[in-house]
DNA sequence: TTTATTTCTTGAAGTAGTTCAAGTTTTTTA
DNA sequence: TAAAAAACTTGAACTACTTCAAGAAATAAA
């Protein structure tokens, strides 16, 4: 099932009958279990992910020990630790799925060679990595501008199946508070 | 002087002397004011930025009437607002000179034009903005993990010179703290 | 130079959040 | 279905910051 990743990229691009079939060629869907990490911090991150189905989530442990999630990815998304990706230097981050997945592990080797094969590929990844810097611009403003509440109540509102989706642990920490803090928020104790 | 972005982008790709030229003919180097305004919140963002000197940040005015800066633009970084320039919707940030500053302005029009000539080129702003990405993503971690006094110690070690360069109360909000704080804490009285 | 503007400093009072610890509820596993 | 593990709740004490207000210093403009 690839179709998924062939639409996303049709989205952004146009591409021909041959070029589909080069690309299907190269891509596996694989499965990954609930907690099961495929990024830990110190190794080098030579994969990206295209979530079919299912979250993963992008976190660090901070000096107290405890995980804090920087980034969540659902379906139709991309995930991975650029830097290290590109600089080939040992990652800060954990990735880690939430719930049940599926993926498409797309190998640094494999996406040069399809890269070289499809130049026009380049493109769409263009497109989605502003997207994401744009994404990641946005929440910067938001971290910035709203309260722990307003954050709280924002995603809630632009989000609310996403909300119900991951542990609310997890979600404190992806808004920068705490998850005792969260629990006051929504008994309205604050 | 486009011979700074020529270069940047040769640190990725290899240009043809053809290639050069063609890019050449459609750069224009132009000075920006100290103070004076690229993009305004509302406006739609149709330009990049490629900074060749000076200074540019993008901030937002918050509730609260007072300007916080998400992101600061040195020599051979790229500015814009990519969510309102790619989705073509009014942007939420305001990019300002902070310095008396010359950039590239690359209209979107322009841009397309080129990446139809020089499709290569969708290479090097695919890196260009994975790279933007990875570091959108280490500063997440930074304001994340790091309390205010560290925050600032980091960024007055690894980038000392940056740190003279920009007013204090800029470099606050940055690092997301208040310009009273930043001056206790540089004073130690903290 | 003088004046105006911008930037930085300082202390006192306030608050939006954290931390801790213990208990409860829900979900998963055997 | 019992037991274990994971996730959520609650209140009390604390703290890392903010806000305000006023003045001092530095920079820019006239």
């Amino acid at each position: 099932m690839h179709k998924l990743l062939l639409d996303h990229i049709q989205k952004f691009i146009h591409l021909e009958p041959s070029e589909i079939e080069t690309l299907e060629s190269c891509l596996d869907v694989c499965k990954i279990k609930k907690k099961d990490h495929v990024l830990i911090e110190g190794q080098i991150c030579n994969t990206m992910y295209f979530i079919v189905k299912g979250c993963l989530r992008q976190y660090i442990i901070n000096a107290k020990g405890s995980e804090q999630t920087l980034q969540f990815g659902i379906e139709n998304w991309w995930i991975t630790d650029y830097l290290s990706y590109l600089n080939h230097v040992p990652t800060h981050f954990y990735i880690q799925a939430v719930e049940n997945s599926e993926v498409i592990a797309l190998e640094k080797s494999t996406l040069e060679a399809i890269l070289l094969e499809i130049p026009k590929l380049e493109r769409y990844f263009r497109i989605v990595s502003q997207k994401s810097f744009g994404a990641a611009q946005m929440r910067i403003k938001f971290l910035f501008t709203m309260s722990a509440e307003e954050r709280y109540h924002h995603i809630n509102s632009q989000f609310p199946e996403f909300v119900q989706r991951v542990p609310q642990y997890m979600l404190a920490s992806y808004l920068d508070f705490s998850a005792e803090f969260m629990s006051k928020i929504r008994s309205g104790k604050v």
